[in-house]
DNA sequence: GTCTATACACCGATAGAC
DNA sequence: GTCTATCGGTGTATAGAC
């Protein structure tokens, strides 16, 4: 922010440490449940128990605890995508996964930060990139077993299931529900349309 | 935030005069451009050029503010939709507006927001409710002049092209666009199927 | 490795004059 | 209607001791 630098070279603390997992795990809290408002250097110090200070020694900036965070909770989610499209019915758990796994307020909270912090918008887009690339293969695979179904290409359904997927996860969290249960039912005759 | 009690009863400048609409315009650009960290009576008040106590006079909280700049905009929103849907393609009208209108990064931002603001959050749902309630009216509409079209459920089509516009919206701003141009064609497909 | 102490800027909100 | 002046609080980030 300001016009100084910053963390120019300070003596850091490791990466992958009890602390440093603590203070990730915080944040996470905080965003979720306060929003980024609230999320300051103070008051990780606060929950972990430890004094300010040491927030900065394990973080240079604020910034790069948050990118820290995205990227620690998105290499948790695609090592999880790349066990769930092994499975036997691939295509149903990475919808389970996509419906069901995320908090709709957590990825409301990156989504707004990533506006206005480039690192994070670079793990952001990466993230997204590499998880439809995971997609498109599991659909694509699908898709050859079964010849006889229609013919959408494998990165629309993807994109398709997403954007759907996201939506109604955030409208289930403010309690908007019309045209849900439609469109699950359709969802579901899609996928078992598709596999198995 | 604090416990003591805010805005009790000052005196208040009149909603809807210029100060007041300048105040929510500057709000808006600073949120879309900056993010809501920035978006501070303060700063408000550099760009419409008054002093900062006068937004205090205009708003009695900064909540205040960010929940009136919201409902001006949906009001504007749904205004236009309903104008949009007595057009002689509401369908391809209605798509291009949920496509092209919004900024995502200012979706963003609301989102985030009202997982923190009650009365945001209450604005968010009854927008979301009134819109969703006119897309269905003018897709039903549409299906009934259209009988030989398939049978998916209006409150199911409109929930599934808002979901799509979103996240084409929200990844076009980040540029991400696998799969992007697929999706849209196979949108253009549909909504030629089901009017003209 | 972790702490004390602190600089400095900015924020929301108010009292009361003009 | 609009302004001056200000309170009390919180934020990021650093210096330097132990």
């Amino acid at each position: 922010m300001a016009s100084t630098k910053i963390g120019a070279d300070r003596r850091m603390g490791p990466p992958g440490s009890e602390n440093w997992h603590a203070m990730l795990d915080s944040g996470e809290d905080i965003l979720r449940e306060e929003g980024h408002a609230m999320l300051t250097s103070r008051r990780i110090a606060e929950r972990v128990d430890v004094k300010q200070r040491l927030v900065y020694y394990y973080f240079r900036t604020m910034e790069d605890l948050i990118v820290a965070m995205f990227r620690r909770s998105s290499e948790r989610d695609l090592k999880h995508l790349n066990d769930v499209i092994i499975s036997p019915k691939p295509l149903h758990e990475l919808w389970d996964l996509c419906f069901n796994t995320h908090d709709a307020r957590l990825i409301s909270e990156y989504m707004a930060l990533a506006n206005h912090i480039p690192d994070l918008r670079t793990e952001v887009i990466r993230f997204i990139e590499e998880s439809r690339a995971i997609q498109v293969q599991a659909i694509t695979a699908a898709l050859q077993s079964r010849p006889s179904a229609n013919t959408m290409p494998p990165a629309a359904l993807a994109l398709i299931a997403t954007g759907i997927g996201l939506l109604l996860n955030r409208e289930d969290q403010l309690g908007v529900e019309s045209g849900h249960s439609e469109v699950k039912v359709i969802l579901r005759e899609v996928l078992n349309g598709l596999e198995d």
